[in-house]
DNA sequence: ATAGGTAGAATCGTATACGATTATGCAAAG
DNA sequence: CTTTGCATAATCGTATACGATTCTACCTAT
């Protein structure tokens, strides 16, 4: 494994974590000096992270976690909500007891964080579907809203209701029926789409409130 | 404009030229001596386009234009086929008519190749979807198979097919008419997988033959 | 007291340099 | 004639270095 890969792997657990909230600046010195390297390979991943919007690049000032609007939010569901579904269609006659049990893995395990844990239950289900290109569009998808995932369920005081409907989903899975593991796949979607909107429209109040001061 | 996005832009546009054809192998020092800048930049660049799946780094070997196997392009075209539709019902409402003009620009362009004319059409009328998002996926779809499109439009003698239905797009989305542009969209995209699906397998069973030799 | 300006520090972006890895060509052995 | 081994060249990956830009804190003037 490279460099650049560590460094990318450590940045991205970071906002999986949730450690890296919108509007976090990523200090490249910083990054290469905790990490033992030099700025080259930290810089070469923060360009592969930025290729794929999960940071930004602004000129001569650095890298930040760029912070999503309502709008930007909404997109990223529609867009999982197209491709998901097709993922989970495609893995559906070719899941394997091992993927199975790997989601059914990601369900109870505490040594992953909220979003870790989330993606991957999600990847055990769509892996079986040979899909790499939509596999790492939807990676990038769940990363994307990482942040505010964390956010908005620590304040909601935790995840149950989003572990009940992903067992739902898993359940529906391993009965092969198709047509409700799709439904239940498309609600449990609208669902997260639904709370990560109610979050925002309440944080862009807040954030009214601060401007009047 | 950093010198990272000189670079990127340059070898994006020769891949949609198709002057990079699959298999290719990118010299780092080489690129950084043709357009007068070091290796750095260059790097940043290709680490950029490696992680939208339009290069690949192989260790120690450097940056190769991947080759795309049939089931890589059948992949490809249903995720345009879930996403595009959605950018057109997006946009449609809200297409001005800079945006037509736009298009229809594309189409008539001589100054731009095959491939960039195609992406020039299609961003066009899907720019006022205002999915930042879905545009950006969809642009990587669109330069994966490029390199292919370029090599088997040229082998067919040309593109005539696909501007007939790039004229019908453009017509439904002059009237405004929702069903009829998303039906020609899909069945556009549909024409376009089957051709590059025949043109992949005839390959395959011309490497077929050269293993034979 | 506040706006504006000016060092100085901090940070970024890119060039140069160099060890490490891989490719290439040629010689010798089978 | 083909294959193996090695020396050399080409290329890669990362560290160091340095000018350029931006940030910060203090100072001055209105």
């Amino acid at each position: 494994m490279s460099t650049v890969d560590l460094v990318q792997g450590s940045v991205m657990a970071g906002m999986l974590r949730g450690e890296l909230v919108p509007g976090t600046w990523l200090r490249q010195d910083d990054l290469a000096e905790r990490l033992g390297v030099s700025k080259i390979p930290v810089r070469e991943a923060l360009q592969r992270l930025a290729a794929i919007g999960l940071l930004r690049f602004e000129a001569n000032r650095g890298v930040v976690v760029p912070s999503l609007s309502a709008a930007e939010a909404e997109e990223n569901y529609a867009l999982r909500r197209l491709i998901e579904p097709m993922l989970l269609d495609r893995a559906l006659p070719n899941l394997s007891i091992v993927d199975l049990a790997e989601a059914e893995l990601a369900l109870s395990s505490d040594s992953l964080s909220l979003t870790e844990a989330n993606w991957a239950f999600h990847r055990a289900l769509y892996r079986a579907s040979e899909c790499e290109r939509g596999m790492a569009m939807t990676e990038i998808l769940h990363a994307a809203v990482a942040p505010y995932v964390v956010l908005y369920t620590e304040r909601l005081g935790g995840a149950k209701h989003s572990d009940d409907e992903h067992g739902a989903i898993l359940d529906a899975c391993r009965h092969g029926d198709r047509t409700a593991a799709r439904s239940l796949l498309i609600q449990h979607l609208d669902a997260a789409a639904e709370a990560l909107d109610l979050y925002l429209k309440e944080e862009g109040r807040q954030a009214l409130r601060w401007t009047r001061h």
